[in-house]
DNA sequence: CTTTTAAATATAAACGCTTACACCTATATG
DNA sequence: CATATAGGTGTAAGCGTTTATATTTAAAAG
């Protein structure tokens, strides 16, 4: 049907093998050879059939990104969109081609990695998430398939390639911030917990407040999805409380941009009345009322690196883990202000 | 290396061809076979190798979805993002694997198509745009590989299948709207002219003023990227004139905030001084001050039937080509004002 | 004018699957 | 009792590549 290797090597009076050199360009083969296939090639419109290249070299030259369970959701949050463009950069500079998940739940995307693994769809993994306890997670180092993690590994820290920001400082800083601005009262809202990223940023928020002498109050700590909702919901909880919070560190822009909005349904003024600052500087936080003081992660660095690793480890062979971590920048806008009773 | 069909097949006892009968759960194998079968896979973790059967059937149960080149300034615009997040649930009800395109400029991106098409990584394509004498869709008719656009072809209208909104009506009614409201100097900050959409949109605005008898004026037409710093550029140009419109209909919300964020610059208010009107409802739109009237197009749901469209086609030898029109809906929001000299 | 050696190309065996066709067995039919 | 019929499996030929190995050719060496 479509023309093959055959044809060409029929049309130039070579075999088939030689034809294939020629694709490799390989220096066994005379140029006056190779220049008589690569007209014939020409002019019989022939492209390679990368299913025959792929069973014949056992690789695919495509990489898998995973999108937390239901990229439906995922792909709600600018974040994911945002890595994937920095994937694709790099994916496409080397030649990569881009399988992206479409898992609806946990178990499906399970499955789906499975058939990209075992079904040798793709070379190697980017996992945009991590979480403990991971099901693919487990199954990609049990099967020695090469990933790498955007974000931090939960375990095996240390045999697992990751690009990461550093969270917990990047948290403290933030939560410091709040104090240096008379803040007592500061509230968290992360994300769900079982997420390491959420764990990191909690972790930096309790230092802070630690070091400061201020207690961590159990009922300040509000975890939930990375949407507006969740930041919406959180406020009501917080709000409810007999000793509301005068200043919140959010996990996400999505969220702070409910809490915002809640706030305002709830006739309180951020910052007037409440300071809040959040994480990734989504080009939204820009155009918020007020504009966030966030964190800018480096989105699309992640998504960079991330590729690079992986393309790294999939092309030198026992390439070692590596942890590559991002600087992040605070981007002080105008959601804060000093506290006034 | 990994377990294939051969080891089950020695194992259960059985010829290959029986194990790929028991795979494509035959009617022709019974079913103690198919119980034996079944659990020497299990016991020996088989997975059928994609490429293998790719190349045997000659599909491989992908589609490709290309968006605009430089997915990487299209990831940037939620658009995308939210159509994919359609296209991927309906590739994932149907277990069709999502390959997106990642390609830096016009030529790149054409040349990733050709390796989609020629090398058989895909069975069909979705395109996430519609332009005039795009070299891409060419192509794809020229090669009678299946496709679908998002969006309205430019030519071969009656023989492609497309979904798409009815844009010239929306957009009359949105300029109809403003006339409505008592503005004559109405601009049009449009996307760049070899769009189709953005004909389909201009159309309707040019429509609604020459039924109102407003002549239609060339310095009120901008056309530039889907960005916001597009809307920006729109903004200076059209406040320079010596009598600069007190309304816009703008083709997309990003330019829209583009232009919100400009006027404030210039010490306009919206919609006290500039009435405006936009695009696609991105989430964004609500979280604009003001918020955006817009209208609504329903992203998700063009991705949802676009994927359905192609992989009907996919099925069905011979499927006729159809055109599926999703309703719109304007969202009334706050951008718009009675104009008052 | 043989014999070596190196360069260039051809042969053929994978890679892991599907599927048309052939083959058997057991039952139904004449 | 021979024969047709149908259900269940096996055989083997692809699918379009890559690549180890073999073969041819020509130049270099003896």
């Amino acid at each position: 049907m479509a023309v093959t290797i055959k044809d060409v090597a029929k049309k130039a009076g070579v075999a088939p093998s030689t034809v294939s050199r020629v694709i490799a360009d390989s220096p066994r083969i005379s140029t006056d050879t190779k220049k008589r296939v690569r007209k014939a090639m020409k002019e019989l419109g022939y492209h390679p059939n990368v299913n025959a290249r792929n069973l014949a070299v056992r690789s695919s030259k495509a990489i898998g990104v995973i999108m937390p369970s239901s990229a439906e959701t995922a792909l709600q949050n600018p974040f994911f969109p945002e890595v994937l463009r920095g994937v694709g950069t790099v994916a496409h500079d080397t030649e990569y081609s881009l399988y992206v998940s479409t898992g609806g739940n946990d178990q499906q995307l399970y499955e789906e990695v499975k058939r990209m693994v075992y079904g040798h769809r793709v070379d190697g993994i980017i996992l945009l998430y991590s979480r403990m306890n991971d099901a693919i997670m487990d199954f990609l180092v049990e099967e020695k398939f090469p990933f790498v993690v955007v974000g931090k590994p939960y375990e095996n820290e240390s045999s697992i390639t990751y690009v990461d920001n550093d969270n917990v400082s990047a948290s403290k800083e933030l939560t410091k911030h709040l104090i240096d601005f008379g803040h007592k009262n500061i509230a968290f809202i992360g994300g769900t917990t079982d997420l390491v990223v959420t764990s990191d940023r909690f972790e930096g928020y309790k230092q802070a407040l630690i070091e400061s002498g201020i207690k961590v109050r159990e009922d300040y700590i509000i975890n939930d999805e990375f949407n507006r909702s969740s930041g919406k919901k959180a406020v009501e909880k917080l709000l409810k409380l007999k000793n509301p919070p005068t200043a919140m560190v959010i996990s996400d822009d999505m969220m702070s941009l409910g809490v915002i909005n809640m706030l305002e349904e709830f006739g309180l003024d951020c910052p007037e009345d409440v300071s809040i600052t959040s994480f990734n500087n989504l080009y939204l936080s820009e155009i918020t009322r007020p504009p966030l003081t966030t964190v800018d992660i480096q989105i699309y660095k992640l998504g960079i690196q991330g590729a690079k690793c992986l393309i790294e480890q999939l092309q030198t062979k026992d390439e070692p883990a590596k942890r590559v971590i991002v600087p992040y920048a605070i981007k002080y806008r105008s959601s804060t202000k000093r506290f006034e009773p």
